[in-house]
DNA sequence: TATGCACCTTGTAGCAACTACAAGGTCAAG
DNA sequence: CTTGACCTTGTAGTTGCTACAAGGTGCATA
């Protein structure tokens, strides 16, 4: 198939895909009598994980990882498992840093009862070290 | 006070002060006769508010919104509610998204129970469109 | 046959918000 | 008088794409 089948079929912009083999995340494609890539089932099958990897929020690096651990079927999964619980962790982390920030938002929120900027607690509250 | 002094002060690189005032974020400072910056506790008030509306995840641009918006003591305080408010709901939004992606990744761990990545589930679960 | 249009190719530059140099100038202490 | 910490400018790198520009290809239609 081509690049633009391809994009159709992973959700993918061809620019994206050009981009992934530039940076050897995904192989490069046979190439038609006129150059343009033809892909195979396996390069969809490919680019399915790594976009499903990329939501997940695995960086480039660490989809590199998985793709070279995901090759060697009898390397231990222990391996898997510890990137995965890394990104879990990162994931809490900043779960719980955006809930204290939507808590400071919302208190910033409720408490500005003034009309002019002039008395306005939000503005005030932007030039203190920290509000909470 | 120098660079490194207000860098100190406000926990910013000296490079990210210098990078603001080329932005024009922060008003350049007056000079020694050496040429280097030379920081006021205006520009102190002003580095503090920026700093602190970026930690609260307000974009480059949304802070120069809000810098405009407190130089007017007249406006209406509305125009500062609106952008707390689309800046909660988007940090609402980025927590829901990462709590699914959090209890996608549990699944993921608590789901593999193989040693070898030729039957690790989650390896597995990476190449379908969606595990849930 | 021509032509129009969607698709493909490469290469380069742009985005956000910094961060990291390099190459050199300044200043206070020992 | 030299060492070391600081400062200056300018440029390039980071992440993960995305957006062009300028040109080639493939196929349907007039």
């Amino acid at each position: 198939m081509r690049i633009g089948e391809l994009a159709k079929a992973t959700g993918t912009k061809a620019e994206t895909i050009r981009y992934y083999e530039r940076e050897g995340i995904l192989p490069a494609a046979d190439r038609t009598d006129s150059n343009y890539r033809d892909y195979s089932d396996n390069h969809l099958a490919a680019l399915t994980f790594v976009r499903r990897a990329r939501q997940l929020g695995f960086s480039m690096a660490q989809v590199r990882e998985l793709l070279a651990l995901s090759n060697h079927e009898d390397n231990p999964c222990q391996d898997v498992d510890r990137l995965v619980q890394l990104q879990l962790t990162e994931v809490e982390r900043k779960i719980a840093d955006l809930m204290a920030l939507r808590d400071e938002l919302g208190q910033m929120l409720r408490s500005c009862q003034a009309d002019k900027i002039g008395e306005c607690q939000i503005i005030g509250s932007l030039g203190r070290q920290s509000v909470m």
